[in-house]
DNA sequence: ATACAATACCCCCCAAATGGGGTTTTTATC
DNA sequence: GATAAAAACCCCATTTGGGGGGTATTGTAT
């Protein structure tokens, strides 16, 4: 039997899992928390095989969890379970250690088929999050770190030379960063490029 | 027996709603959606007392769903059930018609009793959101038609020129506007100004 | 009656961003 | 050891945005 543990905080749909889990004798819930902080202070007797981590938590985010649980206890399976089908929140997932990842409009039997899987040490995602990782990469964007960083400067407000203070680099090379930017992210302006970063959560 | 009718694109959710209620034996569940336009074709003939409508919904917004309802079927309480807690959402839901308003991580006591209070006539709030409106006025953000139609036109990246040939105004208008959408969002410029209408989901 | 909010308009000035063209060095990757 | 990508830098010209000061006209709620 494997055993399960969940964190989401939203309780309606722990609770509905639960009653799933236990009616397909596939697996046993042997933990359910609502925040990271719950679920890491049960992390260590519990022992669960696999965990359904959720993106956006109460207290930090999922993505940060789950490469700080994928540190202390490297044999815990992670499969992430969320609403966010964004390329770039699947790839920091997997990249952070998860072992598959589920969106929470899924067939009931693809959640199934998901613990079953990373139990096993595989790698599962479900059919919408497959075909949207399969795309030809060009139609995903990609952004080094020193990109992000620069963006989520621009985004906090910061003009060219503030940014050029703070991180002790020249405004023109600040200036080159936010003109590939632009590019990169096919913005006509500032404006676009935040909408942008936010709506694809670049940042 | 009060009738009730979901419309979510979280399977999991909806499964997990269904067993709850009926283990209530407060109310039935007489039809689940996952779209509008399922739910749009069912209301007709399973005539629910109460609707419980997620406000992201795959084909359009569940706050113009909710409008629509309450314009055909102005008996339907309509009950709210999302994930979204900021004010704008709120008032808008409730503005459309909407006689309750649920968050997702609310407890699972607080859904039957939001149920009944909306089947009853009455208009309720899950306690987070409760105390989120009772907020004082001035700290939350209320944008007039105009102001809202240019912050839309401004995040979309036209320049001011742009837009005042767009809705036939002078750019000095425009100019103003901006300046007055600044101060109001207390933004240092254009790029905090379009973070923070999108984190209010003011647009 | 009058005070208030919303709407629409105007001026000046300077700082900041954008668009165009580039170069060099460091760091992975094959 | 070659190659490519990332990171850092530079100049010119122009447009756009932001800070400061305003005014006038509506409608509407008290």
């Amino acid at each position: 039997m494997i055993k399960v543990a969940i964190v989401d905080d939203h309780k309606i749909l722990t609770e509905g899992l639960q009653g799933l889990i236990a009616a397909s004798g596939l697996a046993t819930v042997v933990n359910v928390a609502h925040s990271a902080s719950e679920c890491r202070q049960s992390l260590g007797f519990c022992k669960p095989d696999v965990l359904l981590l959720d993106v956006s938590l109460p207290d930090i985010s999922g993505l940060d969890f789950c490469k700080e649980v994928k540190t202390e206890f490297p044999e815990i399976k992670i499969l992430a379970l969320t609403t966010h089908n964004e390329y770039s929140i699947v790839r920091q997932m997997l990249d952070n250690g998860a072992s598959g990842y589920l969106i929470k409009n899924a067939m009931t039997e693809e959640i199934l088929a998901g613990i079953k899987a990373v139990a096993a040490g595989e790698i599962f995602l479900c059919h919408e999050i497959d075909i949207l990782m399969k795309r030809p990469k060009e139609t995903h964007t990609w952004l080094s770190h020193r990109e992000k960083e620069l963006l989520k400067l621009v985004a906090e407000g910061l003009t060219n030379s503030e940014i050029a203070e703070r991180i002790f680099l020249s405004p023109e090379t600040i200036k080159s960063y936010r003109k590939n930017l632009l590019l990169k992210l096919d913005a006509k302006n500032t404006a676009v490029l935040v909408r942008i970063a936010l709506e694809k959560k670049l940042i």
